[in-house]
DNA sequence: GTAGGTGCAAATCGTTTGCAGTACA
DNA sequence: TGTACTGCAAACGATTTGCACCTAC
C-alpha cells in the first residue's frame, strides 16, 4: 500500500495536485469496491473512515482522478455517471446488470473493425467505448 | 415522407400511442440533424416549426421514441445523453468529435470476442455498447 | 508563507411531475 | 365523447460555484 500512495503522490504532483487524506480516501474507496461506483456510493463509502469529508470533495476529486487517468467512467446500465479504477493501458468494461460488478479486459481485437471503417466512411478514428453488459456468475446462480 | 409518417403512426399504434403533430416533429427534427441531439437542440429545432412545443414535450416525446426503438441515446463525448435515429436492427455509432456527426454501422463482429469473454468470465452477456470516436472527412479537412 | 484544497450553503442545470385545458381516435 | 397528450409552473435530484478557513509543500 505504501508503493501505491507514493505512485499515486507522484502522479498528482506531475500534475501539480497536492496530495490529501482526502483524496487518498475516494481513491482507496473506488479501489475497494468491486464494481462502479456513483458518487454518492463513494462519498457514503469515503465518510466510513473519515466522517467529515463533504460530498463536494468527493466530486471535486473524481474530476481530478479521471483527469489524471486514475480512474474511469462506466456508461452502460442505469447510471450513466460511475467510476471504476482505471488500469494505465487500454482496457474496456464487462459490467453485470444485476450486481454493478465491473471486469476490466484488454485486448478487445477492434483494429480490424476500425480501419474498415477507417476505410469505409473516411473517419480518423481516435478511440472507442465498449461496454458489455451481463450477468456476473455470482448473480447468475443466486 | 408520407410513408415514413405512416410507418411511425402504424408503430405508435401498435404500443396504444397517438400520433400528433409534436411527436412527428420532435422525430423529424431528430431525423434531420447530422448527428447526435441533446433534448436541448430537439427542442429549438422543433419550435423552429412548432414555436409552442414545450421543452417538457420534447423529454416526454424522446423517452417514448427509446421505448418504440425509432431513436437511441450516444454516449461518446461530451453530453452523455443524445440521440439520434436508430435502424430496426443491432447497430453501433461512429461520432465524430467536432460535429457531432453519427455514421451507424453493423456487422461489428464481436460474437468471438463475446464467446471468450463469456468463457473467461462466466458472464451471460446480454448485449454491449460500441461507439467510436473519431473525426469525420469533412471536419478532418476543414 | 503561500498556493491550493476543503467544507458549508446557495446557485445552477437537466429532468420529472401535478394539474387544467386541448386534441386525436 | 372519452382518453390520452400538451403546456405551464413548480418540484426535484445531481452537480457546480462563492467564500472563508485550513493544510500540504
Amino acid at each position: 500500500m505504501a508503493s501505491f500512495e507514493k505512485e499515486i503522490a507522484q502522479r498528482l504532483k506531475n500534475k501539480g495536485y497536492k496530495l490529501t487524506s482526502q483524496r487518498l480516501a475516494v481513491l482507496a474507496a473506488i479501489a475497494s469496491g468491486e464494481g462502479h461506483m456513483t458518487p454518492e456510493a463513494v462519498h457514503e463509502r469515503v465518510r466510513q473512515v473519515q466522517p467529515g469529508v463533504g460530498l463536494v470533495t468527493v466530486y471535486r476529486t473524481l474530476n481530478m482522478l479521471v483527469d489524471l487517468g486514475l480512474v474511469c467512467e462506466v456508461h452502460v446500465g442505469d447510471s450513466c455517471r460511475s467510476f471504476v479504477i482505471s488500469p494505465a493501458e487500454h482496457h474496456d468494461h464487462l459490467v453485470c446488470s444485476e450486481c454493478g460488478k465491473v471486469v476490466d479486459f484488454a485486448g478487445c481485437g477492434l483494429g480490424s473493425l476500425e480501419s474498415r471503417l477507417a476505410h469505409e466512411t473516411g473517419f480518423a478514428i481516435d478511440s472507442h467505448l465498449l461496454e458489455f453488459l451481463g450477468r456476473c456468475p455470482s448473480c447468475r446462480n443466486g
